[in-house]
DNA sequence: CCTACCGATCGGTAGG
DNA sequence: CCTACCGATCGGTAGG
């Protein structure tokens, strides 16, 4: 069973990879078995159709940032909204870091999931940006972060740190620390009170 | 001729909005021709391929871009980089709501050209992408924006601005001018430097 | 712009 | 995990 579960996640490793470059539409079955030396037929060995192998890495990647969004919570003080801004951030930087490939998936490729997993993932898409608004919408509250529309400035933010599944390159110039750093400042700048 | 111009547009129009929707690789040419109401064979007769279709969509959307830039760089003060860099923001975010189907198309489904293409696509990416790297540098330079480090800079504003053309909506409650004034400003306070 | 049609490729199944 | 094969759909052509 550990080699089932092995092989199961190398499937889904090589399409996250090829979903990533080419999109999900593009990317043939034959693709991913000719990626992992095997005749296409031989996949369905081990999964139940194209879209399953969709769906196992976009529900995976999901749970993934929902983990660290819980965690990065817990690492601030409840009220120091900044804070909580700068370890949100850091924390989706990192998910994304540590699989890009799923990352991209997840961001990029959710449209091509059927009717009730697609309305699964958007839900969990919304609940997800809904930790933003609403530590935002917290934040301007207690006067901590400078009046503006908590949708809008969430929507910028998440499109930001985002857009770094598109070109993260793990043995490229820039480390995930040093993004993250810089995601965090980004996130934080954007809704600091200006100085007075 | 004026009328060949018209219904060439039309299915460039129609078939920017399914390859946002749905991307360039999921959408057939039976779908662009349903849109149209005829037949998908009869696409045929005004168009060579599939991939032209996405040609045209994306030397435009790449021409206005462009344009747009040199238009923003004339309406600062050379030497005033964050006027410019504002200028350059809200031209950016005008240029994606004058026609979202297209920018999106740009921005995310260009990878589905061939080889030739493909490159020269990527050659004016880059350069556009310059323009803001550069600008950075050169605000840098003059003391007008924190020691930062360029590229990282331009792709994370980058991504924010484009990741507009995924969440748009022309008959949305946020208008073009209200985001466009968000993106500037976020562009701005990512840059400048810290009051002491 | 239509009907009729083409070869290639797609996701997937049967049976080992 | 393989060979052999399936129906459906793909982008595109011929001929009007």
């Amino acid at each position: 069973m550990a080699v089932e579960t092995t092989r199961r996640r190398r499937i889904e490793d090589v399409a996250s990879d090829l979903f990533r470059e080419q999109g999900y539409a593009a990317t043939s079955v034959r693709d991913i078995a000719r990626a992992l030396d095997i005749q296409g037929a031989s996949l369905y060995a081990h999964v139940t159709s194209k879209e399953d192998v969709l769906w196992a890495i976009v529900d995976r990647a999901a749970t993934r940032f929902e983990q660290a969004a819980d965690a990065a919570g817990e690492r601030a003080r409840p009220n120091d909204h900044t804070a909580r801004m700068a370890e949100l951030a850091r924390a989706h930087v990192r998910t994304i870091a540590e699989d890009v490939g799923a990352a991209s998936v997840f961001v990029a490729e959710w449209r091509a999931l059927g009717g009730e997993r697609r309305a699964a993932i958007l839900e969990r898409r919304d609940a997800y940006e809904r930790r933003f608004r609403e530590l935002i919408a917290a934040g301007i509250s207690s006067g901590e972060f400078r009046m503006t529309d908590p949708a809008l400035a969430s929507m910028f933010i998440l499109g930001a740190l985002n857009s770094i599944a598109t070109w993260y390159d793990p043995n490229g110039r820039l480390t995930a620390d040093r993004i993250a750093d810089y995601a965090a400042d980004l996130a934080v700048r954007t809704l600091a009170e200006d100085p007075s």
